[in-house]
DNA sequence: GCGTGTCAACCAACTAGTTGGTTAGACTGT
DNA sequence: ACAGTCTAACCAACTAGTTGGTTGACACGC
């Protein structure tokens, strides 16, 4: 098999190696040497490329946070839905919510990008004018509604019982 | 200064240094000279009580979820009550939290102790028991219900604006 | 002296990160 | 088309430091 040498595809496959390993182990718990190995090439590249080992995971979180933000944008006049949508993307790729939980707890709050900082931002921003609008019911604050939404989204971190449904129905009793 | 030698006080003092670096770095990123050095003995003690840093963190674990399942009764009247005392206790202690999020991150839902399991089966019965009778609504099921109500509890897991009054309110709405 | 608790010193295995050198492939002038 | 040149992707082998875990000697109370 020859050998291509292909900057962009090199990367590419460094970053789903390394989505899988710290999916899987965490920032502490990663291993570069695995994921070099899964990407089939020298743990140098990581270095050249991304930096450092958390360098590449900031990569990693913030190329699948930005995947989530656009795969599902928020829908105010129907948060239930929106929680579902949330939820089925973990299912999916449960990666993100795993990778979403180690950052969390090594991290805390603190260190959360700026593209998931904007897109927070702006999805209180909608919330807010949904409740001006009557859409929503004004008795919880739009940055706690929203917390809500997106809590409920990821029960399937706290329990195997976790269904879509159980998430919309639930959305849908909190609104009521 | 002289030394105590007190075998059930340095595995005290070693449980709660433990306890704090596990809570912080995970079972991967803790490391166990620093437990041993904040407990103030030599690291050769944890294998000695312990057995190895794995079964200090399953040790530390299995004392903390049954400080809390015997600290917070379930109240199957009053779900709303329940959820706020669990989340008073999780702000009590954060580290409670954390060690939990890690040991379902690097262990997946599989991996719960038995002291867990069966508490759980009772509260669920609890559950059960109150909405034949009643006094809660029978439109979700008792597993997915207890579920919802303990998910609701560690909302500061997930967002930094988690408030105990924002989390009795939601789980009495969800209840309405 | 004896059993128990303690620890400094130690080790093999592993870790993130570096480096010197190699080579595929694109570009050049002819 | 084609030999010569250059750039950048690539990697085996290495470094320096860290890791979980062990052990033999020592300290203490009886």
């Amino acid at each position: 098999m020859a050998v291509v040498r292909d900057r962009e595809a090199t990367k590419a496959k460094l970053l789903e190696a390394a989505l899988a390993e710290f999916a899987k182990h965490g920032i502490a718990g990663a291993r570069v040497d695995r994921i070099a190995a899964k990407a089939g090439c020298n743990k140098a590249m990581i270095y050249a490329y991304f930096g450092s080992k958390e360098d590449l995971f900031d990569e990693v979180l913030r190329i699948q946070i930005a995947r989530v933000v656009e795969a599902v944008p928020i829908t105010p006049d129907d948060l239930p839905g929106y929680a579902g949508r949330l939820f089925d993307v973990y299912q999916q790729q449960p990666e993100l919510l795993s990778l979403a939980g180690y950052h969390r707890l090594e991290n805390g709050f603190e260190a959360i990008s700026k593209a998931e900082g904007d897109a927070h931002t702006e999805k209180v921003a909608a919330v807010a004018e949904a409740q001006r609008s009557g859409v929503l019911p004004q008795d919880f604050d739009a940055e706690e509604l929203l917390a809500l939404v997106v809590h409920m989204s990821i029960l399937a971190f706290s329990t195997p019982v976790a269904t879509r449904e159980l998430v919309v129905r639930a959305v849908a009793r909190l609104l009521s």
